[in-house]
Order: structure tokens, then sequence, then C-alpha cells
DNA sequence: TGTACATCAGTGAACGCGCGTTCACTGATGTAC
DNA sequence: TGTACATCAGTGAACGCGCGTTCACTGATGTAC
């Protein structure tokens, strides 16, 4: 290949890596506030540029929400990866780890489902929002393979994550229980609804008593 | 009592009149578009007031949401009343019911949720609508031991409430199925987690093929 | 029956501010010949 | 080696608009004496 071709190469993969810049100066103020409060301004100043740069790498502020989702994503896909790597696990592990993902997390939580109810979105955005919803269940779908075997389909994995994120969202800011005594609640309802269902749970419990 | 009582009475009477003539305003609206897009200028001229005899009747804007989010939820306790008051229905039923509330009632939904992640809320209406929330619950409650009987306990109502949120949540905007299906499958998936519990539902389907 | 005063509903216009986005421009780097 | 031109990153300031809320005021109704 010709010089002119290198070069151009060259430029295209700088513009990458300042794109990169700026969406990880993104992610690491969406991981510390929760985004309706992160604006442009804030971006800029914290990836040391002005506001009017950004634009020239992202079409739209929901775009770089949605963007800085996906790297969220991906964070959690490496995760689950690692924890599959190690020891046998259940999905009982599994559905820990997803609700301690999103406590510990609780601004992508906040992201993801102003995603799902689809506020005020620019609709590229969307578009792109909805590819990565398929993404991510396709994702979990195949960790929850992994762990079932071959008696799993994709109505398992839906459920799986329908409940989770149930879980979380009713109890995120349930009052009068501190962080500790949240996390467990929402452990122990989620694991209950995952191997037992909810109706079969209480007999459960009215049997062990 | 003497007259002076019953005129204060009477102005306060009339003062409660037209709070709710204002609130129904709000809720018709709220109904009819996601609530991002009402404003209160929008309010008042349902109301057919200026924008500023709102803020006699009520603090700010978050507040007559949060009030508006009362009124959907006493629609829906009358409506599960009814319900309960017919035929024996079982809690599949409920869930359904439920579930086809949220998807009538979309804005509604969207509402909740809004409250439940708590995006920008003035704190005042952010504490009425905790009280709300108990209030729903505890409505739920009830509802749930009347199907269930005496086996019945906060958890599994908690579970049930957690698993059919997170069904609504996960597929409301889900791509690729009209609104009918959509519907269908948020049936499937709320009656599988409740009766069965995800992993159950799935060793079921295995040996029903 | 009349007058001065208090109370309160209601209002149009303006305030204030946030904030996403665009404008018009500068300066550096590469290309053509 | 030098000059004219193209390309593109980067910018501070301003645009534009929405929108919750408040201001200063009017007018009607009730109260005191």
């Amino acid at each position: 290949m010709p010089e002119k071709a290198s070069f151009k190469n060259l430029r295209e993969g700088e513009r990458e890596t300042r794109k990169e810049i700026i969406l990880n100066a993104a992610v690491k103020l969406f991981n510390e506030h929760v985004f309706h409060e992160v604006g442009m301004r804030d971006i800029a100043a914290e990836a040391g540029i002005s506001p009017a740069t950004i634009y020239r790498y992202f079409p739209s502020r929901d775009d770089i929400l949605v963007e800085a989702l996906l790297q969220d994503i991906n964070r959690i896909e490496k995760r689950l990866d690692t924890l599959l790597a190690g020891k046998r696990i259940g999905m009982e592990d599994l559905a820990i780890e997803v609700v301690d993902y999103f406590l510990a997390n609780e601004p992508t939580f906040h992201m993801m489902t102003h995603f799902l109810t689809s506020g005020i979105v620019d609709p590229e955005a969307l578009k792109k929002f909805k590819l990565i919803q398929e993404y991510f269940l396709n994702m979990f779908n195949m960790k929850l393979k992994q762990i079932q075997g071959k008696t799993h389909d994709v109505f398992y994995t839906h459920a799986f994550f329908a409940s989770v994120t149930g879980v979380v969202l009713t109890f995120l800011h349930y009052p009068g229980l501190n962080k500790q005594k949240k996390k467990e609640y929402m452990h122990r309802l989620a694991l209950a609804i995952i191997k037992e269902g909810v109706e079969l749970s209480v007999l459960d419990r009215k049997a062990a008593s």
C-alpha cells in the first residue's frame, strides 16, 4: 500500500484514540454521578478540551450516553467471563453477581432503565441502544447456556434478566433499609424467584417454619 | 358550630375542589403523554387557569407528579377490588391484570420507574413518593393475602411485584415484536416466573418437548 | 347601611438558569508542483 | 527549498430555547364597627 493510505490510517487511528479519551472521561463521570447531572461542559472539562470539540467525535449527548453504556456492558461481560472461568458456578452466583454489579454501579443501572423506558432520546442513539440491548441479552444467554447446558433457551435468559432487574429497580431506594440489608434482601429475593418461583417459594417457607 | 367555622369549611372545601380540578387536568395529560413532555403551562391551559395559579395549590411540579401517581394507584386498586369481588381468581390473573394495566397506561409506568430510580426530584415530593410506594405494596399485599390465604407473607408480595415490574420494564420497547405479541410474551414470562421460577420453568419446558 | 380593612384567588409577564448545540475563527500539519 | 492550498483539530463565545418558578398587581368577597 502507498504511503498515502498508511498516513490516512494513522490519522484515523489517532482519531479513534481521541474519541476514546473523550468517552473515557464521560464514563468516569457517569460512574460518579447520575447522568442527568453530567453535562457536555463537564465531560469537556474532564477530557481537557472544549465542549465544541466533542461534537467532532460524537453527534449528540445521547450518543455518548449509549456508548458509555456499551463500555459498561463490556465491563460486565469481562467480569462474568472471569467468574465463569474460575470454579464451577451456578446461576444463583450469576444472579448475585449481577445484583451486586448494579448496586455498585448505580449510575449505570440508572442509565439502563432510562433507555429501557426511553425518555427523551435522540432517535439515532435509541436505535443504537436497541442493538446494545440485544447484544447484552445475547451475551447473557451465552453465559447462562454455559451454566445450564443443553436444556437452556432464550426464554430462560429473559426471565432471569427481567427478574433481577425488577428486584433491583423496586428496592434500590426502598426506605428503612441500610445498604447492606438492602443488598441481602435483594439476594434473597433474586434467588427465591430464580430457583423456585414466587409461588413455590412461599410454600417452601411455610414448610420450613 | 358557629357560622364562622362553617364558612371557613366551605372555603376549604372549595379550595380542595379547585385543587382536584388542577390535578385531574394533570392526570389527564400525564395519561396522554410521557410526563417529560407535560409542562406547567400545559397543565394550566388544560385546567383553564394561569400557570402561576397552580402554585397556590401545589408547591412544585414534582409534587403534582407524585399526586398524579397516587391517583393512578387508586385507580389500580379499584380495578383489583372489582376483580377480586368477582369470580375466584388466582394470582396468575392478578399478574396478567397488572401487566395489562401497565401496558395500557405506559405513562404511569414510566412515572413510577422515574421515581423508583429517583431522578431529579424535589426532596419533599420524593418523601411523599416513598409513602406512596409503601402504601402501594401494602395494598398489593392485602390483595395477595386474600388470594393466597394464611401461607402468605410480604416477601411473596415483593417478589411478585418486582418480577412483574422487571418483565414490563425489560420488554416494554423490545424491538421486533408488535404490541399484541409483546403483551403475550410478557404474560408468558410473568406466569412462568411466578408459578415455577426461572430455573424450574426451563426444566418443565424441556420435559414437555 | 356604609366605610375601612383583611383575605385570598387569580394573573401576565418576566426572571433565571441550565444546557445542548452551533458559529466563525485560528493554527498546525500535510500535499502539490 | 519554497509557496499556495487543502484538511482538519480545536476553541470561546454565543445562540436558542425550554421551562419551573416568582413578582407585583387586580379584583372579588368577607369582616369589623
